[in-house]
DNA sequence: TCGGAAAGTTCCAAATAATGAAACTTCATT
DNA sequence: AATGAAGTTTCATTATTTGGAACTTTCCGA
């Protein structure tokens, strides 16, 4: 029982710090250099230097010989597919993002929590469906996206308060909630609403209906969006879809709950 | 220096200990129970059941409480997205696959090689795109695929070699090559070639044409292929489709040579 | 081409974390 | 209640990790 409830970082023995360092190398987005993560990093170069070679040589992480640098390894992949495939709402949820993407022909998110942060796991497109793992896997900030809201709003209420204080809010555009208070009021709002509302908080010209996929004992599972753009659509155009997406994301728990492993 | 040359098995430190307990929960395929871990696993009880915490504690792995199983967690969805977008040839090849796949019409694979075995990293199939996950992510043997083969074939002869040992053999179909023998003469052939054919040596009824991608170096970097069923077309059929097959594999190399990340 | 600095790698005694036998707690059955 | 299988905790022992410093290589500018 050993909680750090400090700044996102956890550090649970030598695994944890290895995965603190694999983390810090996927959010580069880039191949990085050793002295750039040396750099960033608080232990001493001769640990984290030993560090990534444990990771390379696990396959975790990939080294360019060529350029020095590391990147995540391929071994992620195939890890992860299993994570999507067993743990995610994804597979479950498939067909009934299939029809609900054919029936309101808009951008479709399904997403889950995953440490305080929104983490896409399908998607369907207006037009061409899914872009893999372009967009599964892709993380988003939680205060500011219909998906977001909507899930904090529904935790219980020790978890929502841990979670609110963990946002790091920034102004994305005119519309973004910038403070706790404002946020904490806004779940109120959309516990009694039942769904929640991007109204261009996130980015300009962009605004979505969200709702939250509660199993039956009321355990927030993930949620589910529908994004339109105020060109083609409007808040009250959404609103209006309203009863399609609840109603697929009562589909989906019952997918969920009903589902069971084959022996 | 400490290698393991004996049985796909490495293990450095805590962290490999850690990592092939997550490898043995990824291939169940689903979730899992603490006892049937430790049945296969040579760890005393208390120390895998410590390694299940800390993998749990970090995301790695997701405990069900109500069950008492242990799955892959969500947290290697997010790496994973960071895997896939640098360190797989999917995004450089996409809109390769994208023109091949409207103008072939057939399904086609992506694969690059993570620890001996095929790893498709993207998809296209003959009607609808893509299939997320379920796909990328997902692992195949090398001996009687195309792209396997294509990828063996173009090895240098130590890593070739090591490969070919690494293979367990197994009949999928009357057609699968079964030794190491068989599969080395193939490979020779395919080297001769300049591409391989899976002539229903993995499902029956199941062919395909496969090229390597390899680099100006001639590194391997992974294999496309072009797959088809018996009763819609033949391996002369396939064999028509190479010019279309090889040129798109070039197109990915010098995508990917040319690609530099931005600063 | 040469010098110098930065980047990357290795060493080893000290510090720390992992180990595992055994004892203990649960919980579902008989 | 009694049994036993499954899961959890303890703690002295053991093995791994740590990090300062020395060493080697690579890169760059004069």
């Amino acid at each position: 029982m050993n909680r750090q409830t400090t700044q996102g970082g956890h550090a649970d023995g030598t695994v944890g710090k290895a995965l603190e360092v694999m983390d810090r190398v996927a959010a580069r987005g880039r191949p990085v250099r050793f002295a750039e993560l040396l750099a960033e990093s608080d232990h001493p170069k001769a640990t984290l230097y030993r560090l990534l070679q444990t990771l390379t040589s696990q396959g975790m992480l990939a080294y360019d010989e060529a350029r020095q640098t590391y990147a995540p390894g391929l071994r992620l992949v195939r890890l992860a597919h299993a994570a999507w495939q067993q743990s995610s709402l994804a597979p479950i949820a498939r067909p009934y993002l299939d029809a609900l993407s054919e029936q309101v022909g808009e951008t479709i998110h399904l997403a889950q929590m995953d440490q305080g942060q929104v983490l896409y796991v399908d998607k369907r497109n207006a037009r061409r469906p899914v872009e893999m793992f372009s967009e599964a896997g892709k993380i988003g900030p939680g205060y500011c996206t219909g998906v977001g809201k909507a899930m904090l709003a529904f935790l219980p209420p020790d978890d929502r308060a841990k979670a609110v204080n963990m946002q790091s809010f920034f102004a994305h555009t005119a519309h973004t909630l910038t403070t706790p208070q404002a946020l904490t009021e806004e779940l109120a709002a959309i516990r009694a609403a039942g769904v929640s509302f991007d109204r261009e908080e996130h980015e300009p010209g962009i605004i979505c209906i969200a709702a939250p996929i509660l199993s039956s004992a009321g355990r927030v599972m993930g949620a589910l969006s529908i994004t339109a753009s105020t060109q083609r659509n409007t808040l009250d155009g959404l609103e209006r879809l309203r009863p399609a997406l609840t109603e697929t994301a009562e589909k989906i728990v019952e997918a969920a709950e009903t589902w069971q492993f084959p022996d």
